[in-house]
DNA sequence: CGTGAAAGTTTGATTGT
DNA sequence: ACAATCAAACTTTCACG
């Protein structure tokens, strides 16, 4: 017998139709951006299916990419002293090649924790993570000033991080 | 028999004392922020530890409050067309109560993503996720103009997320 | 989707360094 | 104070109804 393609992850992996969740697979997911640590029976539990119908589904948000990934979240300030900043950059040279440099550049750097190409005035935010506003301040330098490519940029310190997370809306309804 | 106390997770709950993590607990950490889905056994291969050794490390990095929670990274672009925004925000009256009531809108919003306070001369940068510029446009009138204590915001929409995580640095010598 | 049996993982007591 | 080992409890996994 031949096995089924699951239209869903086949046809999402084209990046092309999107995942569409039930209201079980928004409960589920939304659980799942709370706390990744949970069973599948206390998972079933909270949305009314056995362990495996909760596993078959969480493999499908997998396969879907819906899922992206599970990761630990720290607490920096329990780890000591830490300084977040804001940084609003604006390119000099806008061709492709100074892009993908400036990209590759914040990819690559560890005490980068975001960054979001923009449309309008600046080019690029990107979310410091430094020991002290030294270290931010040196960091910036080498990592806006050292290449040459940046006309200009402005530094915002986080006096106090209100809300963080990369949790996604899925609507209740 | 008196329970000695743990020294590391006693004095970190008082905000005092940093949690100091030797060379092993910074491998695992870096590993458990990249994923948590390893078992322990893995992490323990990876480290040169045994599982339970490794257990024990994480159950003090928990009660540490380095580790703050375990999560599920969903990409939104799996779920459909998605905007994201970053929004710049200055108060009009900058009393204590006026902040504090701008942050738990911020907090209670589930399209607000991240929120942070800043220092200069924008008062918060705040993470929009809507399904479209226009959603995004009527939540920031709903959330920036609805209340009448916001002097100006700035929307500034991403075009691409270069990069996007929490992780912490955690360096290697 | 649910059930149940097999495989693998987590947990904690114990012992050793 | 911290690591390894081992057995019991629990979870995950998967074939089948």
């Amino acid at each position: 017998m031949v096995t089924p393609i699951e239209n869903r992850a086949a046809v999402t992996q084209n990046h092309c139709v999107p995942f569409v969740p039930d209201a079980v697979d928004r409960r589920l997911l939304r659980l799942l951006q709370e706390d990744a640590g949970r069973t599948l029976r206390e998972l079933g539990e909270l949305v009314g299916l056995s362990p495996s119908a909760v596993q078959r589904r969480i493999r499908g948000y997998r396969a879907a990419g819906v899922v992206a990934r599970e990761v630990a979240v720290l607490d920096p300030a329990a780890l000591g002293p830490t300084t977040l900043a804001v940084v609003l950059v604006t390119l000099d040279h806008e061709s492709a090649e100074h892009h993908a440099a400036f990209r590759t550049r914040m990819r690559h750097e560890p005490r980068v924790q975001q960054c979001y190409d923009l449309a309008g005035q600046w080019d690029y935010v990107v979310v410091l993570v430094t020991d002290s506003l030294a270290e931010c301040r040196a960091l910036s330098d080498r990592l806006f000033l050292g290449d040459g490519n940046v006309r200009r940029y402005d530094t915002l310190p986080v006096l106090d991080p209100v809300k963080t997370g990369l949790t996604v809306p899925l609507p209740e309804p």
